[in-house]
DNA sequence: ACGGTAACTGTCCGAACGGTCAGGTCTGAC
DNA sequence: GTCAGACCTGACCGTTCGGACAGTTACCGT
């Protein structure tokens, strides 16, 4: 019923992620994210309960959408474990190239958000790393699924003027060869439905 | 002639660096540093004209060492500008790992430094990229450098218990990976001397 | 008409923080 | 002895910012 396209809430929201984005998380403050909507600080705070808030909601998305990945992923094992892992990954990061600019950007301040997960950042991190290295303990195998997870959390913040089939190419054929894995089979519906 | 231990240059240096590496840039002030080696904020600020300028310090010689691999850069080209590149990307950032893991979590603080280099940072890393994807202009190219830069730049500053020997194989194995490169040959001595 | 509630705002406040300043102490040179 | 200069400090200041609060307006059900 209300119209979305005029409430407060989402152009708040809105404004605080193309702030946040080009000024950072600490270089904006309240009173810039109300005066690039038009309203008054208080009228921000009465839709976000704190500063925080803000940022908490903009990337709970992400947030979510990782950890259902997360729990996928805790049923597989070895190659098929990080071949979906590397393509939901991928399709992530393409959802979300902003939040992922913004993380990217802000890595010191977001990873202590209480309420983004249950999980903390590095929890989820490792289990992502573990699912990409195919369960392996091998330090060349982690180092490989880092590296591979990081090239795709990189590249994807780096706002290139690629269109979203071209990345989403390169970036499975780069992460791919970086696992060493065989690029020419698909991953058996990596991301049901959507993706 | 002065003892550097007790030099309170570099124990204040040595705090900040630790400081921010922990809490970040922005979440460490002059008085957590000054009291941290047990002196007061004025005298932090007799050593260092403001507090950007602790942080220029603590990353001047990973920028220095850039600027440098930036410079060599330039003369070269294809495969050998890419090997190049990743070789000496991934001394540097062995090398400098603690420096590594402030920059890469507080990409939105530094990036506005104005006095490491004459240069912006996406300049560098433009050129970077240049090189590594061998100046080819294909998406598919650019893509992949940016991967394995970004996965060298994240796996180094995920401290991970690997020795330097095991982490710098590794990475160079998947860092060639990732651009396709053939990882038997090593190049001409990527950085005569010290590497 | 009226009470309640959601949306919104002006104003104020306290804390944190970066930075300044006047001055104090020590040492070494002349 | 004294002058200069490096080193260090307590006290202070201005600003910024997140947040609290007491209202006010507008709408809606009864």
């Amino acid at each position: 019923m209300a119209r979305t396209s005029s409430g407060l809430h989402e152009r708040l929201l809105a404004s605080a992620l193309r702030l946040f984005v080009s000024r950072g998380f600490r270089g904006t403050s309240l009173a810039d994210i109300a005066a690039d909507v038009g309203c008054s600080k208080a009228s921000l705070l009465y839709h976000f309960s704190n500063k925080e808030a803000i940022l908490t909601e903009l990337l709970m998305p992400v947030g979510n959408e990782v950890f259902a990945l997360d729990e996928r992923l805790s049923e597989l094992d070895g190659e098929e474990a990080a071949l979906t892992a590397v393509h939901s990954f991928v399709g992530i990061t393409l959802r979300f190239r902003r939040e992922i600019k913004l993380l990217f950007d802000n890595l010191a301040d977001v990873s202590c958000l209480p309420d983004l997960g249950v999980e903390t950042m590095d929890g989820i991190r490792d289990r992502l790393v573990d699912a990409v290295a195919g369960r392996s303990a091998a330090p060349r195998d982690r180092v490989a699924a880092l590296m591979a997870l990081g090239g795709i959390f990189a590249t994807g913040a780096a706002d290139l003027p690629y269109d979203d089939l071209t990345l989403r190419e390169a970036l499975l054929t780069g992460a791919l060869r970086t696992l060493n894995l065989d690029p020419g089979r698909t991953v058996r519906d990596a991301e049901p439905g959507k993706n």
